[in-house]
DNA sequence: AAGCGCATGTAAAAGGTTACATGATTAC
DNA sequence: GTAATCATGTAACCTTTTACATGCGCTT
């Protein structure tokens, strides 16, 4: 089960799949996106990407551009596709943010039915989550114990917004029967 | 700056501050509550323990109960609440998830202020952070570019979730004026 | 000329996960 | 009696972080 332990090798895989990246554009695209997931550093994305050269998951092809620094930008290889799909087919543990973080980073490498099965899931581990959380509320709240309020209230809160979105998802990906993109009439929830 | 590295060893001194706890209580309570922050495992938890013993910041008493097998409750010392209190007063780091729900596990240690303050910097970041995304959304809008439309979107839902839960939890600290502990007349957004 | 953004990397150290290991008690 | 829960721990392995290191080009 080295499912959450190679994270990092499979998003990179992942992401170099969608559209070939340099190590520096990986880690400016999961610094905008990677507050969920957290943006890995230099020493463990470089190191990762020589992995996957040396696997033969990922080429390299090197832009000499006059008058930059050059840049080593990263392509998926048909082996690195294959692992990549063995790597998102296998089930998601339940209650993991980040593993379920990362397969929608990777959505668009997944088929829209698997995106689906992945969505409900995760909707199921959620409002399991809420059940656990709503209980130990409950057993506080009986012994008067006011401790932990706060992050009670903020993970209920948290996994509540979860579940409206997740709702909202579903339903708008049941509706776009036939659309190719998958993900073009999605509400986006934009308020504020 | 070893301020996210030795995490777990803060939080397990901030639980055993505001409860004297077994090593098994502690993976109980945050198996219960870690979803956000990872539930730490065997491996990592009991050596986290004997570390905090050998530096003097928590000690144990036994527990011999006739019939079970025997608990090692933990308490913190003197010492070890001037760690935690050294550790909490430091600033977070923005845009981590993780540093800001242990803060909030470990709310009953902070002092009102502190926690006020704490909230609103957390306000700044998620607000800096909804920037950002909007700005990434943006670009890929007008790119005509789709991918990675779903984790834009489930994360600008998220950040919402948050901010709105910051708001109305600040604004009920500001209203509870006097209230000895701290969190008691906080709206609990409890719908669904 | 100094500093920042680009762009890549390395080495040491710390930390965590997995898996193994134990042993008693309670419930089926 | 056999499984599950309670309760603690160890050791190998792997990842990741931190910090250091380099070098070019552009801007002030």
């Amino acid at each position: 089960m080295a499912a959450s332990r190679v994270s990092l090798r499979y998003l990179i895989l992942g992401l170099i799949a969608e559209d070939p990246m340099s190590g520096y554009d990986i880690r400016q695209f999961l610094g905008n996106l990677g507050w969920l997931i957290g943006s890995p550093s230099c020493g463990s994305l470089y190191p990762a990407l020589r992995r996957l050269l040396q696997d033969g998951l990922a080429t390299v092809d090197i832009d000499l551009r006059e008058t930059k620094p050059p840049k080593k930008i990263y392509s998926i290889t048909e082996a690195g596709r294959n692992a990549l799909q063995g790597w998102i087919d296998q089930p998601t543990l339940p209650g993991s943010l980040k593993a379920f973080t990362m397969r929608l980073i990777l959505a668009n490498s997944l088929s829209r039915s698997r995106l689906i099965a992945h969505l409900q899931q995760r909707r199921s581990d959620v409002a399991a989550h809420q059940a656990r959380l709503r209980g130990v509320a409950g057993a506080l709240h009986a012994t008067g114990d006011s401790k932990q309020h706060l992050a009670l209230d903020y993970a209920l809160a948290v996994a509540r917004a979860e579940r409206t979105w997740l709702d909202s998802t579903l339903e708008g990906l049941s509706q776009t029967g036939e659309v190719a993109g998958g993900a073009h009439r999605l509400r986006s929830t934009d308020a504020l």
